[in-house]
DNA sequence: TGCACATATGTGCATATACACAAATAGTTC
DNA sequence: GAACTATTTGTGTATATGCACATATGTGCA
């Protein structure tokens, strides 16, 4: 569970509140971990339990008060053990790659409108890591693994990019029809 | 949640029992869907209740008795449906990428440990996919979609493999030690 | 005979995750 | 003044997932 530690190591970046992490998560981090705001109040509220973070109360004006969480030196303690066992084996779980396993089931129609959308994220965020990566010159140890994460980010788009281009191609064109199916005229 | 639909495509093929299912995910539908065996035989429980799949209890000479599932056209209509569906954008949840994000908090040399198990298998896995691909020619529907998936699996298990050697090799040089950093003389 | 192993199907429990809803404060816009 | 948006922090609940354990049958081997 990489949740807790996603979470120290935004933190050791800055002390943050809930709300911050929320939005960083849906910037920065979360593209190696995601996660909704419920959850990270939850989590939050564990790791200051456990002293992994202290929390401090903000006062502010014109807003509502936050809680601003600061990673300790346990939490720091705890990312190193963290780091020493091994990691999970990377698992994809994919909606969409199931349906394509079972394309004889599927309404390809609703799959090729799945696949433009999918080509089109893939896309975006192909363009906006690469201008990231591009203002990137490491000079820290922490920089150079953030740019070195920003790579494989950037190389998963851009494979998943040409993909779904590539099959969207064969399925708008004469690929199916030439290709035998007890269902397919049924879906049509 | 695609496991329900995982395993209905899977019994589309062929009808199977919970045990042939667990094996069959830990081989073919299990790189984009993977599941355990407790979590395959409650789904399979709930399908069966809800007129998904049909079960038949197959009686064995020198083995355990066997419950059979078969897909229903209830099923096949769930899979029609569900597939006119959106589906779920992808993401990663990848433990070892939130390690490299706070790079100055780890133990390098675990993670570097890691990274090469981590490169094996991706390679691995690449010449599996390669090898099976190449023994493919697509004449239905579903072996023209089964060959797309395999061949995003392929390019994603590449990527990675070259992108792993290439993060070894900086790790291993003196990149490191070029770089300034707070924290990487105590982890050594 | 005893033990490990493969087949086959589960239960129990803890944790993770997703989704909907709640609630308080202040600014902005009609 | 009312409605809407943004900030901020949550609760409640259902479902998903993972891990350990339970249990039955027959085979092979030391």
């Amino acid at each position: 569970m990489a949740l807790k530690h996603a979470i120290l190591v935004s933190l050791g970046d800055t002390p943050m509140s809930g709300y911050d992490l929320a939005k960083h998560f849906d910037e920065s981090i979360g593209f190696f971990w995601r996660a909704s705001h419920p959850q990270i109040y939850r989590e939050l509220a564990k790791l200051r339990d456990k002293g992994l973070v202290s929390a401090e109360d903000v006062v502010q004006q014109g807003r509502p008060n936050r809680t601003v969480y600061t990673l300790t030196d346990l939490g720091r303690e705890e990312l190193l053990e963290w780091s020493r066992q091994p990691s999970t084996p990377d698992s994809i779980k994919d909606d969409f790659l199931v349906r394509l396993y079972g394309l004889e089931y599927v309404d390809v129609a609703a799959l090729r409108e799945d696949l433009q959308q999918r080509m089109e994220g893939h896309r975006d965020r192909l363009s906006r890591f690469s201008s990231m990566a591009e203002q990137m010159t490491p000079t820290t140890v922490m920089e150079f693994g953030r740019l070195r994460g920003l790579e494989i980010g950037l190389r998963y788009e851009r494979e998943w990019a040409n993909w779904c281009e590539e099959t969207l191609a064969a399925l708008d064109g004469d690929t199916l029809e030439s290709l035998s199916s007890t269902t397919l005229a049924l879906v049509k």
